[in-house]
RNA sequence: GGCUGAGUGGCAGAGUGGUUAUGCAGCGGCCUGCAAAGCCGUCUACCUCGGUUCGACUCCGGGCUCAGCCUCCA
């Protein structure tokens, strides 16, 4: 009767029946950020991605583990022997200390996580702070015969693994034609460092002893240490955007083989791109929208979370400002039904219409499909079903959009000159005189407010733009 | 240059070999002092050229365009 959860796995290529690996709890890593710089939109619709399967998992009565990382050392601005520290080089762009710039850019990244309404994972946990456990993984790897040395660091051979790749389907002869990576004193193009040393004559910030040398860990050891060591040689869903499918997860899991003998994840799940301007935003092109962007604008967070939702999280999806302001408009709608509906009953789940929540769970069943899920939503909508049932529907199906449609709309603060021009206003329609009333709300437009009249007076709220 | 993937109405975006996606916007109506909101109704689509088929937006091939990866990137 229920429908049973399928996902679209990349490293199978297909769509296949969700199991956990072991009892009802799901283990699920995401990679998180690289802490150098503010989130961009485009970073944050994965993180939505994954915040929307997590809350597809509970939904399904699993219980998960979400781990999140935080990257804030050892992500390279290239993969070859000239690249920078990424972490490091924000800190001499801003003159603060890599640890300072680090610890900035991760509460501002939670600051965000917290705004769109996303779970907060049972465990953050930044590189820094699992040295030991890199290092370790680096010396088993190297022990297992996976690894050699150059004047620069300790690096992965992935000529030692026949399986390298076969996540992105990795062709070394068309990697050798592209022949677009320097190689340097790497073996192969694919070689990647576990470990880099620190550079003779430079001091940097963040920086360790190892069996190797003084140095710091590359950056896809650290994600490989901690997923295992938070969740197990093997768990159930890694996730990331899909950016990573070529080089960083085809990394962890060249590492994880070599070293544990498994792929890592059963599930490896990418999220998409945002094109803004038919192009990619670019974190590193330094050109980005960030959500403080889209506050300052007078759109609220949630309002990008439903319009995340409204595309597949496998597929790239276009963010223009029209888009964003067609999901602002279909919120509001959804939040002022919600709240002409009155309360919902005694339960909610008790009193959720069970045909409506099996559609919309047959929906996210299908790979987490959101855009028909939001279909089954306005059909709920537009139902003759009773007020109260429909309150109650909306608020379980809540638990997965976490678009707080229970909210009331948000009260706002009235500037005291706009609320004058309004009592003069509603003076001028009690006295019928429509010119001066006409007037008026025009002035209050040019404050960037909208009047609407009811039978009950009149009501103010902010115009977008 | 090599490899992936994609091209749907004004915008965003699902889906399907023959049947309404959905939302926003637009248009018409109700309501309103007039509006707005709300409600009701409604128009607009499947890049291009061939092929397969009783029938293709949906399958196959060529072309054009876009995106991604091959170089740090969600």
């Amino acid at each position: 009767m229920t429908a049973a959860l399928r996902l679209y796995d990349t490293y199978q290529r297909k769509i296949r029946a969700f199991a956990p690996l072991a009892g009802d709890e799901v283990r699920l890593y995401a990679c998180g950020p690289t802490v150098y710089d503010y989130a961009h939109i485009g970073n944050l619709r994965t993180y939505l991605f994954e915040d929307v399967l997590r809350r597809t998992l509970e939904f399904f009565d699993y219980r998960v583990r979400h781990v999140v990382n935080i990257t804030d050392v050892g992500h390279l601005t290239s993969d070859a022997d000239s690249g920078e520290d990424k972490i490091e080089q924000g800190a001499r762009r801003e003159g603060q200390s890599a640890w300072d710039i680090a610890a900035r850019y991760t509460r501002a990244f939670q600051a965000d996580w917290r705004r769109l309404n996303m779970r907060e994972p049972a465990v953050w946990c930044r590189a820094s702070d699992h040295i030991a456990e890199q290092i370790a993984d680096i010396a088993e790897i190297q022990r297992r015969g996976y690894a050699y040395l150059t004047s620069d660091g300790v690096y992965f051979d992935t000529a030692k693994l026949k399986t390298y790749g076969h996540l992105a389907r990795i062709d070394a002869a068309g990697l050798a034609a592209g022949a677009r990576v320097e190689v340097g004193e790497k073996r192969r193009a694919t070689d990647f460092a576990l470990w880099k040393f620190s550079r003779p004559g430079e001091q940097r910030q963040m920086e360790w002893d190892s069996p190797w040398g003084v140095g710091f860990p590359g950056w896809h050891i650290e994600c490989s240490a901690m997923a295992v060591k938070y969740l197990g040689a093997e768990f159930d869903i890694h996730c990331g955007g899909k950016d990573h499918i070529p080089v960083h997860h085809c990394n962890e899991i060249a590492q994880s083989e070599a070293r544990h003998g498994t792929t890592l994840a059963n599930f490896w799940m990418h999220g998409y791109f945002l094109q803004f301007d038919r192009a990619r935003m670019s974190k590193s092109g330094g050109d980005f929208l960030r959500l403080d962007a889209l506050l300052e604008r007078g759109y609220e967070p949630l309002a990008y979370r439903y319009l995340c939702l409204t595309a597949h999280y496998r597929s790239d999806m276009k963010f223009s400002w029209e888009s964003l302001d067609g999901a602002a408009a279909a919120l509001c709608r959804l939040r002022a039904a919600a709240q002409a509906w009155g309360e919902a009953g005694e339960s909610v789940a008790a009193d959720a219409d069970a045909a409506t929540v099996a559609d919309f769970r047959r929906e996210m069943a299908r790979d987490l499909n959101t855009p028909r899920a939001l279909a089954v939503v306005w059909a709920l909508v537009k139902s003759e079903l009773p007020p109260t049932v429909k309150k109650a529907t909306l608020l379980e199906l809540d638990a997965i959009l976490g678009l707080e449609v229970g909210r009331a709309p948000a009260e706002e603060a009235i500037p005291a000159g706009v609320a004058a021009l309004a009592e003069q206003r509603a003076a001028a329609r009690a006295a019928r005189d429509w010119a001066a009333a006409d007037r008026l709300r025009g002035e209050i437009e040019a404050h960037g407010f909208a009047v609407d009249d009811s039978p009950d007076g009149s009501t103010l709220r902010r115009q977008r733009g």
